[in-house]
DNA sequence: CCTCCGAACGGAGAGTGCCTCCGTTTAGAG
DNA sequence: CTCTAAACGGAGGCACTCTCCGTTCGGAGG
């Protein structure tokens, strides 16, 4: 199944009713903003305040703060599978190495995601499942071109370079040494 | 000057009237079982009550929640600290590698000292600190050994094993392997 | 041993956030 | 246009953080 059709599949929260819809959109509009700009920490009450709705629509919507957060997920992983199709005509270590520059980045901004990815949840753990198989073709091809040991599997990976990712350093000089130390482990 | 003494001018804290140091040792060890239950999350209400005094007293002792989080740090700090003295003996690899396996099992319980070596804090600035001078002996003793790549210093060791050591793995296996992968980055 | 005062105590209450419940409104099918 | 099921939204209960201040008590001085 490609992965839009598992991300659709996903998507069956939105609801139908012209309203409500409007008002799904706007909560998970005004939830990636305050996420965004507030950490993990963002108040639901504040979010339906933004998106203009009453709380009880928020939570008709979304009904524990988890369901909201695995649909603000749901769209970063979405990217993240994009860029694996972007990278695929770089050479194989290059295109893995892309991939994860571009995943390491994305995580740095979007914080919550990293939040996510250690989390446990159904959706969330489909979320990782299609992450994985947008990254995968990347590593097995890296290993078939004898660039990167055969015994790490794509979710070592990730792991590795998503603890790596998380870390606040004291500068973007060491963010880099570190993370390239980390990337470079796997290769051979 | 020794880490002993600089952990001691940190604890400056700690009142000198009876039933104060009394009751400031009750909220340390409530304060220390609670995060070790419930994680991050615990309530501070719930750590007075274990304590047995009155919230007023654990918010003139630690008047920020952080505050609190800081004293718990600072023993795990000393202790991390101690465990660099007890491979000093140990080859030049093997005591570093054993240190870091320390650390990382510590980290594992103590989920709250992660947390704390990303937080912004004059306080956990120091402790930070602290900590990576027990272990700087044990990395430079490995560069000399010409183990360990010498462009790399103790913080960026730790920087990578915390970040490592901080995610959830699917299984112990899992975590093995992508620590060793970390550690052996390393390594010449 | 007693007095006394400043340090320490502790809990009521204000502020805020999470979440539920239910009376009111409204989209859109017929 | 009518009508009903779906959607709305905010008051209110509960939990937690933190402040404020009247009450208690340790221990120094007599």
């Amino acid at each position: 199944m490609p992965v839009s059709e598992r991300v659709a599949a996903l998507e069956t929260r939105r609801p139908k009713r012209a309203d409500a819809a409007r008002n799904f959109d706007a909560l998970v509009a005004a939830g990636r903003a305050a996420f965004a700009e507030q950490g993990s920490a963002a108040s639901l009450d504040d979010i339906a305040r933004r998106a203009g709705v009453g709380i009880g629509t928020l939570y008709r919507n979304f009904p524990t703060r988890d369901d909201l957060i695995e649909t603000l997920y749901l769209g970063e992983v979405d990217a993240l599978a994009d860029a694996a199709d972007e990278v695929a005509e770089l050479e194989p270590w290059a295109a893995l190495r892309a991939w994860l520059d571009r995943f390491v980045a994305y995580v740095g901004t979007k914080h919550a995601l990293l939040d996510g990815l250690n989390r446990e949840s159904t959706v969330l753990g489909e979320c990782r499942a299609i992450m994985l198989s947008a990254g995968e073709p990347l590593l097995v091809r890296a290993q078939a071109a004898g660039e990167v040991a055969s015994d790490v599997t794509i979710g070592d990976v990730v792991k590795l370079v998503s603890g790596v990712a998380a870390v606040a350093y004291e500068d973007a000089a060491q963010r880099d040494r570190v993370l390239n130390l980390a990337i470079n482990a796997i290769r051979l």
